[in-house]
DNA sequence: AAGACGGGGAG
DNA sequence: CTCCCAGTCTT
């Protein structure tokens, strides 16, 4: 019993916490449970402020889930981006389609149902499934991981199944079952605001009192997190070709970085590599088949440093006179340059697009 | 259970 | 440089 007294209030210390200190945020002003869900689609490992925009532009151009529905899937994605992540604009358009065809075009009001949509997993199910629909779920996000390991103390690992569970089950118990919505906001809103992973505002805590971490002066400990990446170096090269006043482009595939995104011809290699050794390399002879004459001018050098892998990247600029014929392989194609803008391409390839 | 998937900001 | 952000899916 003691125990109860305690989480109900921790979750009443939580909740006047919010009603002062809470964030304002855009989509807080909407109860429509498509606006929901695609802010929390946005915002998955996402920070708020590099997703606002991204946000308030998304609603914009698609106000309802049909509209969405509607839409070609290279719109979505060019939409999307420089914001990372694009299986989630790709997946959040084949929910869309799911709502259509199965839900009747009307967003689901169960958890059951929104979990069964394309990209949503038990933080965006708990989280639309709350706020939306007042449905008594807790959201487990890295900030409720947080929040909780340090209020109770749990020293699993973030990553072990048995973390996962015991975190789950604690979050549960704390939750508000009058308002789960404005709950889970709450312990979010704590997590990024006083309880954050660097320099935790433990001086101006509400909880200080409650919070095992603190008191063991082990907050800087928690959670614990044992993760490690390794990071794999790449190496793109990039060309590109301008013939006849257009130029060309090609389609990434396959489940490689940036599915479904646009960029120049690509040579890959897995060591470091100038364009003499390029040139020697079957992919390049393939590529350039035929193509005795050309002028080469090297523009850029880039080093795109993302969490898993570091592309060390050339963009060269190859020109082709005009009345040499130039039949690249099929899956490159041809395009004019002012309509380059109009295809989604990474954070990398738009680098250099601003510079031409 | 472990990796893969982006990009940016903070320290 | 490392860590991590309103996580999910694949292997």
């Amino acid at each position: 019993m003691k125990e109860k007294n305690r989480n109900s209030l921790i979750t009443s210390l939580l909740l006047s916490w919010y009603e002062k200190e809470g964030r304002d945020l855009p989509w807080r002003e909407t109860t429509d449970p498509y606006k929901i869900w695609i802010s929390e689609i946005i915002l998955q490992q996402t920070r708020v402020v590099q997703g606002r925009d991204y946000y308030f532009r998304f609603i914009e151009r698609f106000p309802t889930v049909e509209s969405l529905a509607a839409a070609k899937e290279d719109e979505v994605l060019k939409l999307w981006q420089g914001l990372g992540y694009y299986t989630r604009a790709r997946n959040v358009h084949a929910a869309a389609k799911q709502v259509k065809s199965i839900f009747n075009g009307v967003f689901p009001s169960t958890y059951s149902n929104i979990i069964s949509l394309r990209g949503v997993g038990e933080y965006t199910a708990a989280a639309v499934a709350s706020i939306a629909f007042n449905e008594p779920y807790a959201v487990v996000d890295g900030n409720v991981f947080r929040v909780i390991a340090r209020l109770f103390g749990i020293s699993l690992s973030i990553h072990s199944s048995e973390g996962k569970k015991v975190i789950r089950e604690i979050a549960q118990s704390l939750l508000d079952t009058q308002d789960p919505g404005r709950y889970n906001q709450a312990v979010m809103d704590f997590g990024a605001l006083i309880c954050t992973p660097a320099q935790p505002k433990c001086i101006a805590c509400v909880l200080q009192d409650y919070c095992t971490a603190f008191a063991g002066n082990r907050v800087g400990e928690l959670p614990v997190n044992d993760r490690k990446i390794s990071i794999r170096n790449r190496y793109f090269h990039y060309f590109h070709i301008l013939h006849n006043g257009s130029t060309f482009l090609q389609k990434r595939n396959g489940s490689d970085i940036w599915k479904n995104l646009f960029e120049f011809p690509l040579i890959e290699t897995t060591l470091p590599s100038d364009f003499t050794e390029l040139e020697k390399r079957e992919p390049f002879r393939k590529l350039f088949a035929g193509i005795s004459t050309f002028s080469v001018d090297h523009r850029l050098a880039i080093k795109h440093q993302l969490t898993h892998q570091a592309i060390h990247t050339h963009f060269y600029r190859i020109i082709i006179p005009d009345e040499i014929p130039f039949n690249p392989p099929k899956e490159i194609f041809r395009i004019d340059d002012e309509q380059l803008l109009e295809y989604p391409v990474s954070r990398l390839t738009h680098k250099y697009l601003e510079t031409i």
